[in-house]
DNA sequence: CTATTATTCAATCCATCGCTTGAATGATCT
DNA sequence: AGATCATTCAAGCGATGGATTGAATAATAG
């Protein structure tokens, strides 16, 4: 280790952004941002091999992104602290923002149409505790029994159809799902515009809800 | 592109987060935070060829992270906007907080001593508005002339040890520098304390200074 | 203690990255 | 226009990273 300390410095934070420089690993992160969860779980939601995905997971750790622990045989893996959920936020924001490739592909999800502007998670509390407002929960039925916003529905984007019926076509419909890299939101919003309904999207999902230290419901097993 | 939109998404996040896992470029973003700056420059202060520093300099462009004008025959590269060196920092702190690798090195620079806590730019301006404080600009001339906190006495590390007789004894010292990635402060700092001097760092550099919209003075030429 | 389950390690292959070198482009100056 | 200067492009080399495979380790169950 004879190379200057300030190189060694940057060698450091070039690790950390290096574990943030796979498609994988940001996978893996946004399911970590929902709570934390075992190798196998990690594998299944994402479609790695175990093996692949044990690796990623130990390069997120090696990088101070996450954390591990043992419980019985398994390990279960965890993001660090909520400066990693941010740092995953700002990788977007500077994407969506400076990025010609990212705004075409979000225009794709909107299906051509132009999406209307996000409500805030603040608007979002305000208009629940008022009762004004449908949330609906665009994730699989595990997820959103893991943890969701109080009095959401759920329906995952195959089903959306088959719920239509059941929401008022007066009430706004605001939808959210895993949050910083989620693109369910997005197209259940799309699709439920098709079909004439006032639909937004939440800002953030559900890990930045729940940063912000509002209600989250959990199922009982 | 028959991939998934998800995936998609995904890569372009990650292409952002790949342009910040090379020293090289972390350490030109560290200068382009100092100023909007030509291509050779940026080669002679990170020591890298002009080739390979243009190439790199495309990649922070792609990843938009910085922007490019023409001037001539030159070409001035910028930081696009205040997130990239948000990014910067989140990253900077990730890795102070969670790399062990980080904390020895900096505690190598500190010279074993255990630094004091750096003051806060708002503490500073609040003690230079009534001359409470001497400061002290720890980078080249060059960069110093091109803006400093005003006020600020200018010294590189080699030149420290001459002007110590113009320090006064009781006044506090507070050394910054480049910013996000600077290590000369630290090495300021440990140096002054070594000589009996009441030295602390100051949180950030200039471009942190600059972008809380406080005072900079920069020379005429 | 052995079997089972969950995860990690080790070795391999292929693709990509970073750096170097030398040529090509683009804008200015005479 | 030709010369000059700053920057970019293009090709090649060595090193590193991601995915796959199969074996090794750790904790629990029988």
């Amino acid at each position: 280790m004879s190379i200057s300390p300030k190189l060694a410095l940057l060698e450091e934070y070039a690790l950390v952004a290096r574990a943030l420089s796979a498609p994988a690993r940001l996978s893996l992160l946004e399911q970590l941002a929902q709570g934390e969860r075992g190798v196998e779980a990690l594998a299944e939601k994402t479609g790695l091999t175990i093996a692949n995905c044990s690796q990623h997971l130990q390069q997120l750790r090696r990088a101070g992104l996450a954390t591990s622990r043992r419980d019985g045989k398994a390990v279960i893996y965890r993001l660090t602290d909520a400066k990693t959920l941010q740092l995953m936020d700002l990788l977007r924001i500077v994407a969506e923002r400076n990025l010609a490739q990212v705004e075409r592909i979000l225009r794709g999800l909107s299906g051509g149409e132009d999406a209307p502007e996000p409500v805030s998670r603040a608007d979002l509390a305000a208009r629940l505790a008022e009762g004004s407002v449908t949330v609906l929960d665009v994730r699989p039925a595990d997820e959103y029994a893991a943890g969701h916003i109080p009095g959401a529905l759920n329906a995952t984007l195959a089903q959306l159809e088959q719920i239509l019926p059941r929401l008022e076509l007066d009430a706004e419909i605001v939808a959210y799902c895993r949050g910083p890299y989620c693109v369910y939101a997005h197209q259940a919003v799309a699709t439920l515009r098709r079909h004439g309904l006032n639909a937004r999207r939440l800002e953030g999902g559900l890990p930045e809800w729940r940063e912000d230290g509002r209600p989250v419901l959990i199922d009982a097993e």
